[in-house]
DNA sequence: TTCGCACCTGCGAAAATTCGCAACTGCGCG
DNA sequence: CGCGCAGTTGCGAATTTTCGCAGGTGCGAA
């Protein structure tokens, strides 16, 4: 059940070390559920334990790897500073909308994409994570009425969902 | 064909203006093809008319109005440069597909992808930008031989293709 | 258990990107 | 053709992210 030492064998066998560090990390990206910022992640770790020398690089670096293995993905979504979300490896594939209007993100399931998967991989023998796929988009809220008004350009903004 | 004036349409419509400084940003980004970076579009007006007052935030914020309009396309791609990509509005549907690995893109025409964005729209009430998605995943260099060889982690690294 | 090789980490500095604010300036209106 | 509103711009400062280097330290091998 997606415990430490999961991600421990997933970080052994690519090569990697399970570090003191990255478990911290790990323990504060998990529990606390949701997105969260580089600079929480930063803080929450401190706070747990301030005497743990966890530096905000290695918060970024850790991140990054765990991105690459997809155990964790990244959603540009706000502005200025990206939000990373823990996603368990077996967890059902589920899909990422951002709305551009007013950076809310949705999930939705998109079964029909493993035929894209597919797909790209006999096109491009490429293989690509469909698994957390993250699409833009206008929300039903700040798409614009049919035609006509054109006002919708950022009916959102700061608010958001 | 997407002069200009095209673009000017389009941004007047959106209730937002075209400026000189939009002007040359474009031109900027649109003469020299392929993907570039702020920096780069930001020396490259500086270069073409040092006169031009056009600043490294107006860079930024042209980016990212355009990208809002989708008229170009930001790739995160590379390590800790964002690098953006004219895209016409009406380029046929490409896609981007990103190797974690390695950092090289390849783009491809996904057409089944038109029924993906259907049934989001009608499962969500979402109006996807399908048109740019972009796919992280291994390029075929970078995926691991099938089993075994737990050594591919970073494959290209810094050569790429 | 010890040894050695990479992988990791911290720190501080550099690079990239965003922000706030006051001055400008398209563009529609009268 | 001038007026005024609201979108834009520049600048510099704040923030966020990445980098280079030297030292620390898992983890497999002997």
């Amino acid at each position: 059940m997606s415990c430490e030492s999961d991600v421990e064998q997933a970080l052994r066998q690519s090569g990697r070390r399970f570090t003191m560090q990255r478990s911290k990390i790990l323990t504060a990206l998990r529990h606390g559920g949701g997105h969260r910022t580089a600079e929480e992640i930063y803080e929450r770790v401190r706070e747990e334990d301030p005497h743990a020398g966890v530096s905000r690089s290695t918060v970024y670096r850790t991140l990054e790897t765990l991105k690459q293995m997809q155990l964790v993905a990244e959603l540009g979504g706000g502005s200025g500073t990206a939000t990373f979300e823990w996603s368990d490896r077996e967890a059902p594939r589920h899909h990422h909308l951002v709305c551009r209007g007013c950076g809310a993100t949705v999930e939705v399931e998109l079964p029909a994409l493993a035929g894209i998967e597919a797909e790209i991989e006999r096109t491009t023998g490429f293989d690509p994570d469909i698994r957390h796929l993250g699409i833009t988009g206008l929300c039903a809220g700040c798409r614009p009425p049919e035609q006509g008004a054109e006002q919708e350009r950022r009916a959102g903004e700061e608010g958001g969902a």
